[in-house]
DNA sequence: GTTAAGATTCCG
DNA sequence: GGAATCTTAACG
């Protein structure tokens, strides 16, 4: 078994549709308060890309809320949909350049919602580093993993450009006794 | 200050 | 299909 390294910041500080690819197959590490530590394969993501991509956040602006995609790299944005969920966010590419990547499924924990519940992520790892916080991480090996692209979710209001844009990128084959394995195999409808 | 809507999830 | 639940952005 190859050992695992952790990403440092020249894999952050890429243009955020090399990195989304990427991040398929990674493992996100989170680290509690109380030592335990949760280590499992991301499995599924969305893209978020420059003011002009009218699903993303940033095409307000730079706000309280958008200033840290604007960062370089590395640090986590998260916020919270519908009064209950906090999204789990990967800032990437260069300084001034917002961008973000949502992560959505995990290996065993799908939807973006039920990630940050269980992995105890909330407002208060609002642009802390993946790289230096030693609460959460990346870490991964040298080997790529196929994968599937797909039109994002829940982005209708952004028009015909950018809410066809393919920036959903899903791991393909599925790990083995995944719920999408099932789904894959399944009768179709 | 008020208001509409949201990168969701769960139940029926 | 609809409720839960509250921050954000837009407007005044």
């Amino acid at each position: 078994m190859k050992a695992l390294h952790k990403l440092d910041h020249s894999f952050y500080q890429r243009d955020v549709l090399e990195v989304a690819p990427d991040l398929i197959g990674k493992y996100l590490v989170r680290k509690h308060s109380n030592g335990r530590l949760f280590r499992n394969r991301i499995t599924e993501v969305e893209a978020y890309r420059g003011e002009e991509d009218q699903a993303c956040h940033a095409s307000k602006g730079r706000t309280s809320r958008t200033e840290i995609m604007y960062h370089k790299g590395g640090v986590i944005y998260v916020y919270l949909i519908y009064g209950m969920y906090w999204m789990l966010n990967f800032v990437t590419g260069m300084e001034n350049i917002p961008q973000a990547i949502l992560i959505r499924s995990l290996e065993n924990i799908p939807g973006p919602g039920r990630i940050t519940r269980e992995l105890e992520i909330d407002g208060s790892f609002y642009g802390i580093s993946l790289i230096s916080s030693g609460k959460i991480w990346l870490e991964g090996h040298h080997e790529k993993y196929g994968f599937i692209t797909k039109t994002r979710i829940g982005v209708d209001y952004a028009g015909e450009v950018w809410k066809n844009k393919q920036w959903r990128f899903v791991m393909d084959p599925p790990p083995f006794g995944s719920p999408l394995s099932r789904e894959r195999g399944g009768t179709g409808g």
